[in-house]
DNA sequence: AAAAAATTGTGGTGTAACCCTACAGTTTCA
DNA sequence: TGAAACTGTAGGGTTACACCACAATTTTTT
């Protein structure tokens, strides 16, 4: 199938697609029509697809994804692999949250007394900005 | 004072700061010295500097920040217009946690069921991928 | 005083994951 | 037959810088 169906079935944009066959993560074999070559993707695509949505959707990074994805839609990984990989990934997600309450319970504190003294108290105790 | 000093005084690095002064976050005069000109930068810039800081470690963009800072370092926001601007930001830090903890949940259900069918079966059900 | 080292400037490339124009060949539809 | 729809390539834009390289200038060392 052509990219056209690829888009209609995944939502993803042409230039998404497009990307991810430049970054190795789809492939596709050309279709010759005239002086132009047109890219024809088989269904394993579809599969392929789907793991790198839900990977993104976990906040996998494209370079985490592509590492894995081949072994992975040849299912040749193990329930261990995959759980070390997850709770790795885990870790990564428990950071990101703990930073994010770190800025909202500052951002409270701003809000509740959004006086500029405060603002400048905080420039100098918390952040300990410039030494 | 040059933009070593800066660098030194700030633990900001060369180019970000250099970054900072394309978009319009901080000036400097120039100070010619041969055929060449150096950046010239007044006490204020750490003034600007510091609040830069906060803001990204709050998590503004440097687009947002720029929009203010002006009117922040001249001491010309009221307070109920900061707590206006604070409010509305904690939303999307808000939204950003809420997307993170579903995240989290979601790997993990596949970090104690890591079984190749768990994967499937999400794909289908939780994504909806595809239609 | 001459040589070496440190400091700045400009300019260009790379990062992540795409989006958004063009512009041109192809195929399909009316 | 002519227009519309669908592809391809190519190039620029986004965010917030990092990391060169090369050249001018100043400071330090010998």
């Amino acid at each position: 199938m052509l990219i056209g169906e690829l888009v209609k079935i995944t939502g993803m944009s042409k230039d998404g697609l497009r990307y991810y066959e430049e970054m190795g993560l789809i492939h596709s074999r050309p279709l010759k029509a005239g002086t132009r070559n047109y890219r024809d993707y088989d269904d394993t695509t579809l599969d392929r697809l789907g793991l790198i949505a839900l990977g993104k959707r976990m906040h996998f990074s494209l370079r985490d994804i592509a590492a894995v994805l081949d072994r992975l839609v040849s299912n040749q990984t193990t329930a261990e692999e995959r759980r070390g990989y997850i709770l790795a990934h885990i870790e990564e997600v428990d950071a990101k949250i703990a930073d994010l309450r770190d800025v909202k319970k500052q951002l409270l504190l701003f809000a509740e007394r959004p006086e500029k003294e405060v603002v400048d108290a905080h420039l100098k105790e918390i952040g300990k900005y410039f030494e």
